[in-house]
DNA sequence: GAAGCTAACTAACGATTGTTAGTAAAAATA
DNA sequence: TATTTTTACTAACAATCGTTAGTTAGCTTC
């Protein structure tokens, strides 16, 4: 947003390129069709950006921003390594339901990132899970989580959370509070009763 | 495979357009890159399939009739409900490893589907959510499972299963057996210790 | 009001796409 | 061995791709 309160034409394209994206894939999405969403013709979207990969790049890493800063976050809270977890949950569920076609984009067609954007991309998402998988092996070692191999906690969860951007719609039956409530439930609790 | 044990030159080409279709998408890999794979011109390819279509086609109803079939065999075991769901469990992390570029193209590129049979292959995955999610819902109606929300427990638990495809290498510290052992605990038995 | 800048347009580029036509060699069948 | 079928090839097609060039209208700034 500017001061004004109205998005820049760029932000405009970034956004409606985040829906293709996360529709069609961004090989399936042609600059046309981001403009003919834009309300313009393909030549002039590069008086606002510089290349289809950047709109990708742009897209990808302001998400992958978000996570690393609230990873940081987290790890400063004073809170047991329970509610740690707990609430980076909450916040990759509350990031999808906000930004969910950028949080596609980046969880899908970052693979087509140009090589170099590629290797950093793939390096901040593997320190954002090696810090992840450190607050579940520390809870593992304090003896508040049960014994299980940290790497397949870590991806059980991130994979649980990525199902949101695929099927979930707010308001249909169920709240995004509600939801946030049953996906902690089954991870941290499990489905089977005791 | 044929008689003699010798596959297919269509069999190489679909196998070899699922490790493609993978890494770089069903729009992002072309005719001319699977031939490559394959050991051919592209045009040749013709006389074994009848499209890029079909290819997809293919391997997309292959992976979904797997997934039905293999519900409906669990659905008559005499088995607890929570038995049921750890065999449903191991059976997908089963195909995923010893299929994996077929699961992944179906879970992820199904969407390039010609219009109708995209249809066929959407209603064929919900009848298979369907017949899942009553085996939670029977679970939590008998007292075995905990009150949590069906369709929350079925989606977490298929988006579990699905992260073994983007991650999991065989033999790497983790064995599929184990693997199997961990994310069943994770999702029966929940993270925390109690 | 003149000058400069921004943002839109049309037209076109070279490259790549899936696919077809036509042909020749190889394999299978008689 | 003669005939038919299968399978590979080269060449080319129309369409679409991301992007650039050149131009023009409208806005801002002196």
């Amino acid at each position: 947003m500017t001061k004004n309160g109205k998005p820049t034409k760029r932000q405009v394209i970034l956004e409606e390129a985040a829906k293709l994206f996360k529709d069609k894939g961004y090989v399936g999405t042609s600059m046309r069709d981001i403009a003919g969403q834009v309300g313009m013709e393909a030549a002039s979207m590069y008086n606002h950006i510089k290349s289809k990969d950047e709109i990708l790049d742009s897209i990808c890493f302001r998400i992958s921003d978000i996570y690393i800063a609230q990873l940081h976050e987290v790890e400063q809270l004073p809170l047991s390594f329970g509610e740690k977890i707990r609430v980076l949950i909450r916040q990759h569920i509350q990031l999808m339901v906000e930004d969910g076609p950028d949080v596609s984009v980046a969880n899908h067609d970052y693979k087509y990132l140009p090589a170099s954007r590629l290797t950093e991309f793939t390096e901040a998402r593997r320190r954002y899970e090696k810090g992840f998988a450190a607050l579940i092996a520390e809870g593992v070692a304090a003896g508040e989580f049960q014994g299980v191999n940290p790497t397949v906690a870590l991806y059980t969860i991130l994979s649980a959370v990525r199902w949101v951007e695929l099927w979930f719609k707010p308001g249909r039956s169920l709240s995004a509070q509600e939801l946030e409530d049953h996906i902690i439930t089954m991870l941290l609790k499990g489905l089977e009763r005791r």
